[in-house]
DNA sequence: ATCACACTTGCACAAATGTTCAACGAAATT
DNA sequence: AATTTCGTTGAACATTTGTGCAAGTGTGAT
């Protein structure tokens, strides 16, 4: 342990003067590498403190936290104070995706309003030469602004890539149904991208009673409804639904749904879900504990929630 | 110019998480030089700022300003509130020669009640196998504690050197007088190593009404003092007056003064004057201006009036 | 005094960081 | 549209920093 006084001395010229570790060294007639070790010590007595000003940095403090509970890859937050939460989020997200997107990459995405709301606020994308996947299939009605279809296509476009469409609803009326269409020739391509994707992007899905019940649950019957709230489900991802623990649903529902199983999700490196609000937080929570995703975008509130 | 975001989330990691500039590259997904940029941004912006909590800080920044002001080599301050600030100084002048002495250094000193002091305080003192040799004769009375053979020789003893000695008084009655002594062969090697001194250690002399005039001015005719009080004479350095301007005074009496000039000491490269008090600052700072000596050790109220 | 131990130092190497340069891409100008 | 200009980027190189190891130093016990 060291006199303070020459910590200090060292840690001022170092620090504040920005000299080097050598020319202190010589100006104080000390061997370089004692230099380099009392500055070391000076960071751990907190002789220097180094502090960040900015109004987001308590952000960093959040992601850091979140990601250290929940093993997370990766934890991006936006500041909840935003005026239109939905829209920064999916800018948020977009400007991720373009961040971590590769030459030649193999991206998967659900859909959702999220989702949706992203591809419109991918500015300057980068030719990346990827192809784009639907992990899931369409909505009930045909409307073109939400369908899978025209994400993936929209994206690829930006991304001056391919895509791949999707030709059925996410939930058939039978299992037999479901079956056959998952064996044609071009389905089975299909499953083995997803197995061997890049990427994958995903919203998550809230509790069935919630407003703005999104918009592919009236393919649900009335008995799968009732099915998932006596199972007491909180949410779904990938159209795969599960309740507090992490457990599973309704695997008669399941047999009937076209999209990709969370086990294979979970063999994508980088398992982006994009959600936020007060009434997806157990939805999430859940997701994270199983680890279907590893990387997570929110805003700070819902990230706040999470913790607990 | 970067996004504040990215630089805030690069600093965070890189200061508060302490991952290193590739780890960061790789998790953001941009190259590690990009990185290196945006952490001089983030300095260069205060977006981190790095703070040195310790008492004597303050000092520090003292040193790094009175040394921009005059040119020095370097400052050495210690705290105006120690109990016995004149012991306090002689300790650190002591540790400050201990620490820049090398093997062989040819050292020369002037005298006084600072450097007195010091040899008493230098503790542990390494071997240098150094030799000491005195500046200024000596003083009038053969007080042997202050003498400066005594300095010199305690000074030799304790680092293990060599001393040499000096056989007159600072002032002698002529010029002469003065003049035929300091041609003997043997003041002729003294000047020698007046010439190629590595270090020189040196006391300053405040205004000649202080109280506590010191002891070797008694050496001084009233003539000498009447002509220096004409010429306003704030100081001495190695028995040499100046004013506030820096011009030397009393040629007559200079050439009955045996010491170093101030000339051939401005030769040394490591000059180091010790002295504090108010009564001194006008002295300390014309002989800063002047560029006599480029060390200062002193304390720091002494310090903040010299920086006016 | 001698030994043993803990602790510090400097050297040499490994790792991390800063910087130059050439190529690229976006905006602005013609 | 073609061309210029400006600013950014990554790769390679130069510098700076961190660290394991062996040698040195002081301290305390025997």
């Amino acid at each position: 342990m060291h006199d303070e006084r020459l910590v200090t001395r060292v840690a001022y010229q170092y620090y504040i003067q920005n000299l080097t570790q050598s020319q202190i060294a010589k100006n104080l007639n000390i061997g370089r590498s004692t230099i380099s070790r009392l500055l070391t010590q000076a960071r751990q007595q907190h002789i220097v403190s180094i502090n960040i000003n900015t109004a987001d940095a308590g952000l960093l403090e959040l992601e850091a936290q979140l990601k250290a509970q929940y093993h997370l890859r990766n934890v991006d937050l936006i500041d909840s104070t935003h005026s239109d939460l939905d829209l920064a989020l999916a800018k948020e997200a977009a400007q991720y995706l373009k961040q971590i997107i590769k030459p030649n990459n193999l991206v998967g995405l659900s859909w959702g309003a999220s989702l949706a709301l992203m591809v419109g606020q991918l500015d300057h994308p980068k030719a990346a030469n990827a192809t784009f996947v639907p992990l899931v299939g369409g909505p009930s009605a045909a409307n073109a602004k939400y369908h899978v279809n025209t994400i993936v296509y929209d994206l690829a476009k930006k991304f001056m890539g391919n895509s791949v469409f999707i030709n059925a609803t996410a939930v058939q009326e039978s299992r037999y149904l479901r079956d056959g269409i998952m064996n044609a020739k071009y389905f089975q391509e299909l499953a083995r991208d997803w197995a061997h994707l890049d990427i994958a992007l995903v919203g998550i899905g809230g509790p069935l009673n919630h407003k703005t019940t999104s918009r592919w649950r009236d393919l649900l019957t009335p008995e799968d409804q009732a099915m998932l709230k006596e199972q007491r489900a909180i949410g779904d991802c990938c159209c795969t639904f599960y309740d507090a623990n992490g457990k599973l649903l309704a695997p008669d529902l399941q047999k009937r749904t076209i999209a990709i199983s969370l086990d294979t999700l979970k063999r994508t490196p980088i398992r982006i879900a994009v959600a936020r609000s007060k009434e997806k937080v157990p939805a999430i929570k859940a997701l994270l504990k199983m680890g279907v995703v590893n990387t997570l975008i929110t805003d700070n509130e819902t990230a706040n929630q999470l913790l607990h």
